[in-house]
DNA sequence: GTGAAAGCGCTAACAC
DNA sequence: GTGTTAGCGCTTTCAC
């Protein structure tokens, strides 16, 4: 249960400088060839590391990204943290994980908890109450305080910040579009994310697909899901009530793969009687039968994405404009469309 | 863009010293009343907060746990992660996370990244291929350099610390049994997690559980599946070969639903003619048709007992005897049962 | 070529 | 009741 070996130690040990070691660990020209060889030896053997709250005192930056999101059981959120943390580690970061709960007090909390200089700066997605008393002012202040914000995903126009986001609309007005090319009559729209921004992006996007179709015939259909102990019954009387439903288009895969069991139950064939379109690349997509078409958000690129920039922005001194990233989805065709 | 608020400035900004300032922000005893309100007015509007890397350093703590995971895909490792982050913040604490991604490189790289003052201890569940190189000096290493570790799911004996985990023999046990009782006749287990010890306990237990009931007459059928895009094909095999198979048990969900699709490909009624048990209490679970029988882990609180666990022995001086905690396991009947 | 000293922000023992 | 000082581990300027 050693302590860790520190400058002074090794000085001492080699009846040197605290400065000159610190020197010569460094390479520095100023120090003798053979001093440099004598303080790495014992070093190495002490298996000495610079103490990083140290260096951070001193450099006054922490190589640290808070990083705060609404839910870890969440596929997305987890992919983006992998392509965070891939990307950070490259760079020479680490982060430190808050998790919001999709709550906003947490949200607060958590961000109050880190600028107090444990973080260089912040990535995160708003949590779900966060955006439904739109607040932004916790946000403001942060930024305020000099940590540099990266918005992902769930992100608000008040803010002025860097943001790495997926065109939800665009996403939701393809898989719509494909649908309908392949000639679905009456495409229902299954929408778990109401009280999020890109919840009603992905709305219009499926509005403006069927309104850009003017062959199509039916109206809109939309059936909002906030509890989760309710997707069997509210898609089952989805069904009901649109007995010729012959496509549908989810904002999650586990709504998507309830509606999929559903119409089984009902004896539908798919895809022939009916396509479905889930949201996300995780692992019931895979797990279907069929196996399910979905929106892949490409979340792993958006978490690379999102610390590229804070990295950067944290690197470059000269604060440039603050910027809007699209990162682009693709429709991971399967076995039911 | 300010720079965060220091003592300092506030000492200057009230013609006091920084240590009367210091005192006078912890109610010390010594200070005046009204020193005491007008330093409290001042540091509220300035909205001052201590330097993390400051106190960190002066008190060698950093009130930071490391946390080393093996896959923050898998919805086990994310359940854990939000059981240590709800214990690890309700006690002061803050989460550094990394990912070994299963790799011993990783893993190895993550222990070494944040040895360097950056946490107080660590919480991890070993790399698949550390068990499988049998590798553990690492760990010891950093145990000799003054960092509690605390085991969790995937552990090895070789490493006197903490452990936290569950009885993956008994568990395998229990739900073997649970289907011998239902009266199945010829029982199947599916095994994705071969090289690690939990993988060998869990087999272990489906067997004895075999052995136990002396009516049994199938031998054992054990199945492995090291390759992600090869569980339709062995799974389907396994069906072929045993036609007459009426239970399965096995080390996941995923490939419990890939049994559960193959089942109903091929005529079987669940559960009458076959009856299917994963393992994990994911979102997987209650997608299946039927929904999946499966056993629960318990992972939120094995990363609220390894927090505490860790927290414990960082508060406490007099150094505890290491122990080996064991979370009960819950078979959760659903319908393939 | 080496070392002394200041300072990052903070705490606490010790003056006054 | 307030201030001075030393020190946590490190870097860096400046002196020798």
């Amino acid at each position: 249960m050693n302590n860790p070996t520190t400058l002074k130690q090794l000085a001492k040990e080699l009846n040197l400088s605290i400065s000159t070691v610190s020197k010569a660990l460094k390479n520095s020209y100023e120090i003798n060839e053979k001093t440099i060889a004598r303080v790495k030896a014992l070093a190495k053997k002490h298996n000495y590391r610079p103490n990083r709250m140290a260096l951070s005192l001193k450099s006054s930056q922490t190589k640290t990204i808070g990083v705060i999101i609404p839910n870890i059981l969440n596929y997305f959120f987890s992919k983006v943290l992998l392509g965070i943390e891939g990307e950070a580690n490259k760079r020479g970061y680490q982060i430190i994980i808050c998790l919001s709960n999709n709550k906003y007090e947490k949200e607060l909390q958590s961000l109050e908890l880190l600028s107090d200089g444990s973080v260089d700066g912040f990535i995160l997605s708003i949590a779900r109450e966060t955006q439904l008393k739109q607040n932004s002012s916790h946000f403001k202040n942060i930024i305020n305080q000099g940590y540099p914000i990266v918005m992902f995903d769930r992100f608000t126009d008040k803010v002025d910040c860097d943001k790495v986001i997926i065109n939800d609309c665009e996403a939701a007005f393809n898989a719509t579009d494909f649908l309908l090319k392949q000639g679905r009559k009456k495409i229902a729209f299954i929408s778990t994310l109401k009280d999020l921004n890109i919840g009603k992006q992905r709305t219009n996007g499926y509005k403006k697909a069927l309104k850009n179709q003017t062959t199509y015939k039916n109206k809109d259909i939309i059936i909002t899901i906030d509890d989760k102990t309710k997707y069997d019954e509210l898609i089952t009387a989805l069904f009901e009530n649109h007995k010729d439903l012959d496509g549908i288009l989810t904002t999650n895969n586990v709504s998507a793969a309830t509606a999929l069991k559903i119409a089984h139950l009902k004896g539908y064939k798919i895809p022939k009687d009916i396509a479905v379109i889930g949201f996300s690349d995780d692992k019931i997509s895979r797990l279907t039968y069929p196996k399910l078409t979905t929106i892949d958000q490409n979340a792993l690129e958006i978490g690379k994405k999102a610390a590229k920039t804070l990295i950067d922005r944290l690197s470059d001194t000269s604060k440039p404009e603050f910027k809007t990233k699209v990162i682009k989805t693709k429709l991971i065709e399967r076995e039911t469309t």
